[in-house]
DNA sequence: CTGCCACTTCAAGTCAACTTGAGGTCAAGA
DNA sequence: TCTTGACCTCAAGTTGACTTGAAGTGGCAG
């Protein structure tokens, strides 16, 4: 007995299943059939689930996470589309420092403005340095 | 001439006057009067536009780029809410830490498939448990 | 003084990733 | 057999962060 309904597939994954009927019409997952009306899962839709998480935890959108899957059947992911992310990530991190180190010292700064404070105009600098340079657009 | 209309703003800071007065309907800018009708910004919305990008390209949704910014209430609160959002950073640097991690090795790993290596299947069983803990959300 | 057009407002549109709701079907337990 | 209610479909709604468009206004070059 390896078939679950979609409620089954809800409980383990701890996907709703409006988002499990939504992944499939996007071709993110499939049922292998169906038992009346209802969709039949195999175990294969867990590992599929948690790749779909992991990409998504990684900032790659549902279209992409599909491009990576469908390639082939297993996630025979492309390798250099994974280190850009990781460098992408990289860059997240360093500015998530610098935020944290801004706030931290805004808490702890006396200054009286922390336009007058040199930490947090150089923080400002490189922010908007690169604000204006990429224009919009995160994650 | 320490005033600028919403064009100049937009010219030296790279944002689009439609989302300098989406920001200021938000209260994330101010502007410091009209002529006439046209709003007219201080040099301060600089500085004020390089925190925004900052904080956006961190991944904090305007609302909390806006807590952090409007220092309303005592400024004790204030410092306590700061402090509490480096200490929030700093997990969120740490778990991306271990997915740019975890996305390097897989990139690298010799293994057939990535579902066959053990790194990765860790990264997977993370996120997808994540995924079930949280619901939605990414970041 | 006039006219141009950059600016204004306000409503509506867009996109991703889902969720919700209305109305319908059917497997299974009483 | 009948009832229940979990599942189905399809359309529309939601949220965040903006953008676009229509219609109006007024600063300023000529």
């Amino acid at each position: 007995m390896a078939l679950f309904d979609i409620a089954e597939v809800g409980r383990r994954s701890g996907v709703p299943a409006s988002t499990l009927r939504f992944y499939e019409e996007k071709g993110l997952i499939e049922s292998i059939g169906r038992r009346g009306l209802r969709r039949t899962f195999d175990v294969d839709v867990f590992e599929r689930l948690s790749l779909i998480a992991l990409g998504r935890s990684a900032g790659f959108s549902l279209e992409e996470i599909g491009g990576m899957l469908r390639r082939d059947g297993g996630p025979e992911i492309d390798r250099a589309q994974l280190l850009m992310k990781a460098d992408e990530i990289d860059r997240t991190i360093r500015r998530l420092r610098a935020l944290r180190n801004g706030l931290r010292h805004a808490a702890a700064c006396e200054a009286p403005s922390h336009a007058q404070c040199p930490t947090f105009r150089r923080l400002m600098a490189v922010a908007a340095e690169r604000a204006r340079k990429t224009g919009r657009r995160v994650r």
